[in-house]
DNA sequence: AAGCTTTAAGTTACCCGTAACGTAAGTATG
DNA sequence: CATACTTACGTTACGGGTAACTTAAAGCTT
């Protein structure tokens, strides 16, 4: 019984083309549609592979190299970020209706677990990787480059990408907060957020973001919780940490929209008003943000859009058109109703 | 140059072979450690694979029969459901830690993408697959059965699955639901959902919260919104429209918690008071939705658990360890406080 | 009808790793 | 010292499909 679930329980080739009475190369024209056969053999071998239930093996036709695979590895850190989840659904949709899979690989936002990961992608012959952020080991690096395949890195917008790089400039959007909220008048703010061993764009939106407040005379107290996922959860607890800290934060800027529903949940919890006791801003403007009364202040990114120019561009160096190997999506500043009105 | 791209720029374990002076059979021995070589050749293998930055090539393995692939194919309807995410996200974090990769296939809630993609994956020789849904297309059944790979059903509770099931009972949860509102003193109840051509998980919740609802005297008002996906936006106008139509409902389900949300909005915009005016109740227990001042009424499903769960019974069929082949997930009313009190 | 072209096949070799088997040394045993 | 055994390799064959080449028969030309 545990013999017939082996692959040899599969139909090969050779089975439907000795059924139908041809050679091996025969059929395969046939199902090729290569041409250089007759109607009646083609009719006959059709016959016997709707029969017999023939799938292709398509790992024989890419290992005898002579085609790449259909497969496209992607790495995003993690799903619990509904950001993400968006962006691998703009990939992989798009790499789909151009008849390429996914292979996904989630890296807990940990560069030995990308490294374990590509080390293992690779060795299965990817059409291309698509990587979420910049920051690589050195081993993934050589890797990489010597590969020999198409590379996008997505989310952080990289100036000099392995091969090609989509995003947004996150130091520049998180600056623009700064410089916002500044401009809403306060100056002694808050930042809730995550922390990993590695840097990430969330730190580099962090260093953007203390770069306009501290540039502009406030100053930026931070609660990073360490290893936790960017979720309503430590959202909660991080403002908490922070409130209960005595540092008198006037405003408060996540590291994302979900964090950041949590830190209002805390307020609303202790019978604080927004804005009026506290200033809540977001980043990424999740669709849901404005399921609160007042619309969450944030930074508007499309999710989608990158995920779908991502692929679009690994799709188009697969086929050989020329691509600008650097493009940025762009982001939108929501003013919203959660922080003091700047006017 | 475009010639470098392709594979034949890939060091090979030949070229190891001989740059090691040793034969592919050898190498092949160290590199899968073995034994039967001595420590001085291990060692100048080895070298040569580190400075020849070999990698193997897993496709060859495979093909040569001699072991399954390490392929997992996972199909998900879409990631814009934050619930789907969170399972998808199970799986491949449980199947990851297994050396095992998730081959992703979003079937956007049709049973042609399924069956397409079901093509495709096969093609490729997964170690087995776990699909959403219990629905699936004739031609795609009879692919499945003769496949000869373990496959897991999910999310929809399966009694007689292909092979494995792993999910929750729909029509009960819709059913317990529909007790609940009635327990609440409504009568008169709205539903806002999406509708697809073929049954789903949603439309067995939607019958069983009927069953409960009628069959104690009450009225169902549906609004479905053709085509769409289960998001926050959709529940915004299809609560508009269902209030528009005149039905007088007091209380509406939602297909999910995201969609509740929206509700929630369309209520909050035009100044109705809930649940004074009006009762919200959810489906799938979002952690986000404890982020409005009023709990969610609401039905927990542990969504992580269920992929880890799917992903563990395809580990333990994979390893021949007997597994269950059925498990009922269960599910948990959330009681809320958006609808009226039912003491 | 002989010679040429076209059509419809078949044959061979190859991709890369591994199972199975072969072999030449060295080691142990009686 | 002959025999059996172990160690450390090498050699051959194979898997499923396809490129490149070969071949046989049919069709066409003059």
């Amino acid at each position: 019984m545990k013999e017939k679930i082996s692959k040899n329980s599969r139909v090969s080739l050779s089975e439907v083309a000795r059924a139908a009475g041809v050679s091996k190369m025969t059929a395969s024209r046939v199902l090729r549609g290569e041409g250089g056969y007759s109607e009646k053999t083609r009719d006959k071998v059709m016959e016997k592979v709707d029969q017999l239930g023939y799938l292709p093996n398509r790992l024989a036709t890419v290992f005898a190299g002579d085609q790449s695979s259909t497969f496209v590895g992607v790495s995003i850190p993690d799903l619990g970020n509904e950001v993400f989840a968006q962006v691998l659904e703009g990939i992989d949709r798009k790499l789909g209706s151009f008849g390429r899979q996914t292979v996904l690989g989630l890296t807990q936002h940990t560069q030995q677990e990308e490294e374990n990961w590509i080390r293992t992608v690779l060795s299965w012959q990817p059409a291309g990787l698509i990587l979420t952020g910049r920051y690589h080991s050195p081993r993934a690096t050589e890797m990489l480059r010597n590969a020999g395949i198409p590379i996008v890195e997505i989310w952080d917008l990289n100036s000099s990408p392995l091969d090609m790089s989509v995003g947004i400039n996150h130091f520049d959007s998180g600056f623009d907060m700064g410089r916002y909220l500044m401009s809403c008048g306060y100056s002694n703010i808050g930042y809730v957020g995550t922390s990993h061993d590695t840097a990430n764009a969330a730190t580099t939106r962090l260093d953007g973001f203390c770069k306009a407040v501290e540039g502009g005379g406030g100053r930026v107290v931070k609660q990073l919780c360490l290893h936790d996922t960017a979720t309503y959860y430590p959202g909660f607890y991080g403002t908490e940490q922070l409130l209960a800290s005595g540092s008198g934060v006037e405003c408060i800027f996540y590291q994302n929209d979900a964090m950041a529903f949590g830190g209002l949940q805390y307020c609303a919890s202790k019978g604080m008003q927004v804005p009026q006791d506290i200033g809540i801003a977001g980043w990424g403007d999740l669709p849901i943000a404005s399921v609160i009364a007042r619309r969450l202040t944030s930074m508007h990114v499309p999710h989608l859009k990158l995920g779908q120019a991502a692929a679009e561009m690994m799709i188009g160096r697969l086929s050989d058109e020329p691509v600008e190997p650097c493009r940025d999506i762009g982001f939108r500043l929501i003013p919203g109703t959660t922080v003091r009105n700047s006017a």
